[in-house]
DNA sequence: CCATTAACCTGACAGC
DNA sequence: TGCTGTCAGGTTAATG
């Protein structure tokens, strides 16, 4: 589900949470994509929340004892605030609860269990298992024109699959690489040692502009993503090529077919009269 | 290096 | 009301 939008989205919401202390951690199931520590309870155990932040679709906790939670959404994955509810009260695939001070309660629900829910030393965190080989998230401020161009200007994979790569580039999922590449006209089969030098900064540009665009409208809700407190993201109705059938070119108000194709295994929307 | 396939899961939806 | 098949914002491992 969550790309990098709603996982900022999450990430921004969730900061009202910095400085309360964790009481305690509820394990309702021991694993979702990989095991989940046991230990973690104890560790976590009367720990303040010191900063939230987000690498790609990641999401780290830090904690002012050492350790930073890890939180991966997969496709389903969802934290939910439980602020003015019955603290005993759980909802179906909450399978992790975290108990705040000043009565507050957050879950990590997840009915398809692709997420990740982990604990790591703060330090360890650039040479863990899940960052050691990520790409650049398109917010960093390493993150350019040139180095887009240097990772995939000599690659004969397709740039739709370039762009879903997060070796390359966190944080973009399926339907943002398709909504970038039809904002900078690109096709999703051209490679990437097919895309010019002026195609790489148009790519550039249109991967900060969508991006923020669909922060600013808090994500795009389909059906699983919601916001911390149920509130669902409005990007789904600037969607131009996704879930599309056709577009209304604004040259001359004609329309142009939108046609699905698959990807590796992924749906792709593009129009092959304005993608080129 | 790259594409393809399958695998991990549940739930929603279409069609019969 | 079923049942069946398909599809889904992700990632990874195996195979050719």
């Amino acid at each position: 589900m969550p790309e990098l939008p709603e996982v900022e989205t999450t990430v921004l919401d969730l900061n009202r949470f910095v400085g309360l202390y964790i009481r305690s951690i509820k394990l309702n199931r021991n694993n979702l994509r990989y095991p989940i520590p046991k230990n973690i309870t104890i560790i976590t155990k009367k720990s303040k929340i010191q900063s939230i932040n987000r690498i790609g679709k990641y999401i780290i906790i830090n904690l002012n004892n050492l350790f930073s939670l890890i939180i991966h959404l997969g496709m389903s994955g969802r934290i939910k605030s439980y602020e003015f509810k019955d603290l005993n009260y759980r909802e179906k695939h909450d399978h992790v609860e975290i108990f705040l001070t000043k009565d507050k309660k957050i879950t990590f629900n997840d009915p398809r269990r692709f997420g990740i829910f982990d604990i790591i030393k703060t330090e360890k965190i650039p040479n863990s298992k899940y960052f050691n080989k990520l790409g650049l998230d398109p917010f960093d401020k390493k993150f350019s024109k040139d180095y887009l161009h240097k990772k995939m200007c000599k690659s004969s994979a397709s740039i739709k699959s370039l762009l879903l790569n997060q070796k390359i580039i966190s944080g973009i999922g399926n339907i943002y690489a398709c909504e970038i590449l039809f904002d900078c006209k690109i096709s999703p089969l051209k490679t990437g040692k097919n895309i010019s030098n002026k195609q790489y900064l148009l790519l550039f540009k249109s991967i900060k502009k969508i991006l923020k665009l669909a922060i600013k409208n808090k994500g795009s809700s389909l059906k699983d993503y919601k916001s911390i407190d149920g509130i669902l993201g409005n990007y789904q109705n600037n969607f131009l090529v996704y879930n599309k059938k056709s577009i209304k070119m604004k040259r001359n108000n004609k329309i142009a077919k939108i046609i699905k194709i698959n990807q590796g295994n992924r749906s792709t929307y593009y129009c092959p009269t304005i993608q080129k």
